[in-house]
DNA sequence: CTTCGGATTACCT
DNA sequence: GGTAATCCGAAGG
């Protein structure tokens, strides 16, 4: 079961990056409305609506010590709901699965295999319980520092949901953090990333979940460097 | 209280 | 291809 999406047929207004008011065309951004975070109602829609429009969108994570990381989202996992055997939430309400239950436009953050954690937004009118996972982005600011002390690719730092919750430092303290509020993590707007050029497949690592595995629920940006793996062909 | 497994990654053969 | 690492939360006794 689907909640009744309000604004099924109509895109969200965006204050897009390309906004122009006094632009300056130095490289220095204009902070004032510059990477304002996507307004609640972005969030208020059905988890694969929100799922496609989050690819191009911007990550960021501005840490105690000021400094501040962000990235172009370039792949996402939708997870619909109570049915959804690959989803949480199907195991029922429970602590770990709260955020998920609650108002959308926030963070759901869980750890898996002891080891990595992993970063989630949380969609659709509250008591429908559905998240999108964020599993890659493109670093734009601080990729410097993400890299310090790593090997591999600069430019893979954060691409894999442990591996970009590690780069941006995103942990349990950031549980249930209000997306739609610019403190400690936000996402703002980018430029959407037109259907043609969004991949689909398989979600990863939910082979548990029989036949909900093989929905086609995992979008990326095709062909994008910064994927954490490629998608399967046709 | 104990047990079990995971929306992953890195490193091994 | 295989698997160790590592710990929280859910479930069962």
């Amino acid at each position: 079961m689907r909640p009744a999406a309000s604004s099924q047929g109509s895109p969200i207004p965006i204050h897009r990056s390309r906004s122009t008011l006094g632009s300056k065309p130095s490289g220095h951004h204009a902070l004032g409305g510059e990477q304002a975070p996507l307004p609640r109602e972005f969030y208020n829609r059905t988890v694969l609506r929100v799922s496609r429009d989050l690819l191009g969108m911007i990550l960021v994570r501005l840490l105690p010590d000021g400094r501040r990381f962000t990235g172009r989202i370039v792949e996402v996992e939708a997870y619909d709901g109570p049915g959804d055997l690959a989803c949480h939430a199907s195991r029922g309400r429970t602590a770990r699965t709260e955020p998920m239950f609650g108002e959308s436009g926030h963070a759901y953050i869980y750890l898996v295999y002891g080891m990595y954690h992993c970063l989630n937004v949380v969609t659709s009118p509250a008591g429908y319980p559905a998240a999108v996972l964020i599993r890659a982005v493109e670093p734009i600011e601080g990729i410097e520092a993400m890299n310090a002390g790593r090997s591999g690719r600069p430019s893979h730092v954060a691409s894999g949901p442990g591996r970009l919750t590690r780069a941006f430092k995103i942990d349990l303290s950031l549980n249930r953090s209000d997306l739609c509020i610019p403190a400690s993590i936000w996402i703002a707007a980018g430029e959407p990333v037109p259907s043609r050029e969004i991949a689909r497949g398989p979600r990863i690592g939910v082979d548990y979940a029989g036949s909900w595995a093989r929905k086609p629920w995992r979008l990326g940006v095709c062909g994008h460097p910064a994927l954490s793996r490629p998608f399967p062909e046709t």
